[in-house]
DNA sequence: TATGAATGAGCATTCATTCAT
DNA sequence: AATGAATGAATGCTCATTCAT
């Protein structure tokens, strides 16, 4: 049976809660990221997610809980696509330098991407009216990762291929020769940054990693 | 004389005009940082700037041009405050690393200090809004203190106690190391770091990075 | 059944949108009529409506629409008023010049009556504001009855109980004739003009104008 | 001696006083008449006499009183006006019928010029306001216009070339014939009226006036 | 459950008016 | 006498939220 079972024609095909429910979130979290939180306002996400605004307050009480619940959806989904990123450490190959330049390019793009961007910039300005969330997202970002890839800079240690005692520091100074350069290139995101100028981010960044972190400077 | 002359006691001494429209500036700033742009409203800026609302009209047109200048003001000051920081590398001398981690440890205290996080904030949540200001606070902080680290990283390489042919490439990482981790353990800035964490990480960039930049390792 | 049905006692019964919608537009005229266009604030037009303030935004966009729906409206009311007397002359009977001084004297209670009246101020007043007013309004007030009498004219032309090639005018000008003295003699509707006067003008109004048009002076 | 006496060269020359009031009047009522009362900021009233606001206020206290003395000088200055015109049949020379469309011709150009019909606009508007108004503004226009008029119309019967016991009905409707068909014709002045169609106008409300007042319908 | 309609509260902005010079 | 600057009081309009269907 499709979802919309049996979907008189005619009508849209009506969707099922759960996929309201998400519509609002989706909805929310495009207009917080292109309005701010206070700028945005609710008639426009219901029109965004295609329903009435009553419908909205419906499935999420009120603005705040829908900021709080369309943030932490957005962060999961960034954790996602970061974790499957630092996944393919897991066999990093013979090459330690070219496997560590594949994932940054790839951090750079999840990590800078819109989603992750609007994250952060949400999450920066709400700071002061919602300071438990500055927990919630980073805890699913930064940390998380910072977490996985520390995982495995601990694997490589053990290994012999990286020369460290705190692979949590090494990931957390990884993470920032990538996003730092980053976001400093790109404007926080207002000027595209080509593929190209991406790839030496990501390779400048592992140049001095490496300086540091691998055994005999390889 | 005071300001205020022969001001009789009672009402508060009259402030010049260029006195108000600073006090209003920094009241917008105050303001602003602590509500965001769209969450701020004019009346609260007024009060904390101690005059009425249509003082603040009369100065600043508008609560947009308002924000430009707040913000411009605000970038202005951190960019001092930096570059204060930086110039303590034209005397390096002896001990190359105690002067960076010097510089690193004071460079915490500013880029990632009230001030600067607000800025930062307040660019990432208006980007949308107000995507030229992004230029203009990048132009003054993140940029302005590249060159100025850059300056000095260029002077350090030419008397032989860098190695690097791209300083603007070292600052660049420098600072990445610095901020990068600074924010993820302050969760951006909702969680106190204290004044040995701080020297921790200072010293954990400046080790990284010397190990990456100084002739032989050093 | 009243319209408010089993309408339970206390709030008061609720009205439906058309009503709620004819309620707000007569609320703007009468506010309009009393304070000007500028001078007119929504909150009392809301008030006199007996409606919340946004609901008169929700059915009429702005204020400028308001005035625009609510004197387009009134010029119709008025309009309908004006051809309803106009009717009359379609059997004139025989004594022609009681027939014009009945008209007359009806013409110059609608003509110069209180909404009549308000419409006119406010056309005149609001012309630099809304240009375009002034065709909407005249064209179903001055030009519509003048239209209209114009036609019954023709007929009493073709019937050789009027002598004049051009109805249009004679029409003109019997409106003329009864609007410009009521006017003056009302000081613009400061002053009351009692029932007899106001006959007097209709019949010296038609006294001259029969004089003028019909055959042999009759 | 030239009213700016000694007027240093450079600074624009100071006007007296009086000049300065009566800047400000028909600078006030310059403005009252494209924005209404309400509409009309004393600042935009002060730029358009070339003084400063508080000016304004030094000369004649409040917006109320200043509405007041800017819509009696306009009074006068139509009525001034007006009474020339009507001078004219001081004299009427043989041909009656000529010297009346003269003065019709005339009259439509001063009665429905652009200060006139701005003063009756904005005594209209604020009929409400300034009930008062009215009467000082009528006293200078049409009552003043009529008795001159009668008058003028005593003489003429007196002297067996008009027709009637009652020259100040006459007066009301020569001037209704006029002025009647004129603000119809321009649409309340929004549409222009050529000289052609002016002159029409003048001769049309002399035709039918002749053929009811003049002796042997002359 | 989903929604059209209604509303209380709030905000940017303007304006008449007043000081102090 | 004339003015730059300051302000209290409105006003148009928007928004989060709630009814009633």
């Amino acid at each position: 049976m499709t979802p919309a079972k049996t979907a008189a024609a005619g009508r849209p095909a009506p969707r099922g809660r759960i996929d309201k429910r998400q519509a609002i979130l989706d909805g929310a979290f495009a207009v917080f990221a292109r309005r701010g939180y206070a700028g945005a306002c609710v008639q426009e996400i219901a029109e965004e997610a295609g329903v009435a605004k009553p419908t909205v307050y419906n499935h999420l009480s009120d603005k705040e809980n829908l900021f709080r619940h369309a943030m932490t959806a957005a962060a999961d989904l960034v954790m996602a696509e970061n974790l499957a990123v630092v996944e393919r450490l897991r066999e990093p190959g013979d090459d330690l330098r070219a496997a560590l330049e594949d994932v940054g390019n790839r951090l750079l793009h999840t990590c800078c991407g819109q989603r992750a961007r609007s994250l952060r910039a949400l999450t920066y300005a709400q700071l002061a009216a919602f300071p438990d969330l500055a927990e919630v997202v980073q805890g699913r970002t930064s940390e998380r990762i910072g977490e996985a890839l520390g995982d495995r800079f601990a694997r490589l240690a053990l290994a012999g291929r990286l020369d460290t005692r705190d692979p949590a520091r090494a990931a957390e100074q990884f993470l920032a020769l990538l996003t730092g350069p980053m976001e400093a290139r790109s404007r926080l995101g207002t000027r595209k940054v080509g593929a190209t100028e991406t790839q030496e981010i990501a390779r400048a960044a592992v140049h001095t990693f490496l300086r540091a972190y691998a055994p005999g400077n390889a």
